[in-house]
DNA sequence: TCTGGGGTCCTAGGACCC
DNA sequence: TCTGGGGTCCTAGGACCC
């Protein structure tokens, strides 16, 4: 019989830390940032120590610090995360199975098995064999029902979730349970009287449509009775964009600094774009002016291009698209390749 | 002294063409 | 002078996820 395994990592970030400094384990770990929580960040991982504080992912580093006195905070280092999870993938490699990295500490599993439990389980014994990490393991019928499954077996659990089960364990749950609906959709969903998993399942499929769109509505439908046909794929990922973004200690009010900036971000984006090894197509600037209003705006390349001068002109003109005479707390250059389909 | 960085997909309105 | 639809491209913004 065919599954969907969901392989997560427990506390990941914070799990890699702790495993190359063992005296922080039992504490509560915070990582984000350059590690001061001080600055202007947010929380990328909490260890579960931290977690009983209220310290969650998401949250400016200043607040878990406020909550947390005695965390250890430590500052983000992406590289060694990103060796960490090649070797856990690599790890989910070595069975008969269909493996699609989903994220750094996540991944889906497509395979052909009579016991899941017992593969699952194997998964996870690997796992730990060969990174010393834990992780949870969600085992469902199609990768909708996997990817919820593995919230009920965390931390370091494994559990089942199938149409056979679905409207036991899901059905009175509120819709943000789901995967692919927010804070957001959960509040336009209430205006709507749909409160439940159960009460999604059954709405008028035109109203979801008059609300959220002609594919958006039908798809939220399909989502409350956890149906989903995605395939576990394999096929290796290729980048609709590259962006860089900052947000600065202080905001910045000198449009000269401005121009600067975006040419040190579109002068990154350019390398990115050359490792691809594809040129873009359009370019995007994204400013947040003070205190939080973001904005965009972007143009189409005359032709596609990787030349990083080509690049920063561009991102130069779409710059003076904006009226800077607002502080500005965050800039952000994207590069867009062209659509294949 | 609130609110990172890097992504994806969808929607909607206007331009433009036939 | 007034008035159609349909299709596609461009652009901005919304929402969500890791």
């Amino acid at each position: 019989m065919k599954w969907v395994l969901h392989v997560d990592l427990d506390q990941f970030i914070a799990a890699v830390e702790i495993a190359r400094r063992p005296e922080l384990r039992g504490k509560p770990v915070v990582v984000g940032g350059n590690g001061d929580p001080a600055e202007r960040a947010v929380v990328a991982t909490a260890s579960y120590e931290a977690r009983e504080f209220g310290v969650h992912s998401g949250m400016p580093l200043r607040i878990a610090a406020k909550r947390c006195p005695e965390a250890v905070f430590l500052p983000s280092d992406p590289a060694a995360y990103l060796e960490v999870s090649e070797r856990v993938m690599a790890t989910l490699r070595e069975f008969p199975v269909v493996v699609e990295v989903q994220g750094w500490d996540e991944a889906f599993v497509g395979a052909t098995a009579d016991d899941p439990e017992a593969l699952a389980a194997d998964l996870r014994a690997a796992v730990a064999r060969d990174t010393g990490l834990s992780c949870a393991v969600g085992i469902g019928d199609n990768k909708l029902r996997a990817k919820l499954a593995t919230g009920f077996g965390k931390p370091g659990g494994i559990f089942r979730l199938t149409q056979e089960n679905w409207w036991e364990v899901m059905a009175s749950r509120p819709t943000d349970a789901l995967w692919g609906i927010g804070g957001k959709t959960t509040k336009k969903l209430a205006e709507l009287g749909i409160s439940t998993v159960l009460d999604l399942a059954g709405a008028d499929v035109a109203v979801l449509a008059a609300r959220f769109g002609p594919k958006a509505g039908p798809w939220l439908r399909l989502l409350g009775g956890g149906i989903s046909d995605a395939e576990v794929s394999a096929t290796p990922y290729v980048a609709r964009s590259r962006s860089r973004e900052t947000t600065f200690q202080q905001d910045l009010t000198d449009p000269a600094a401005m121009a600067a900036e975006v040419s040190t971000l579109a002068k990154r984006v350019a390398q990115d774009v050359l490792d691809e090894g594809r040129p873009a197509a359009r370019v995007a600037v994204k400013v947040r002016f003070v205190p939080f209003m973001t904005h965009t705006h972007s143009v189409t390349l005359p032709e596609p291009t990787s030349d990083a001068a080509e690049l920063d002109r561009a991102a130069q003109e779409v710059l003076g698209m904006f009226d800077l005479t607002r502080a500005v707390r965050l800039l952000g250059v994207r590069a867009e390749f062209p659509r294949e389909d």
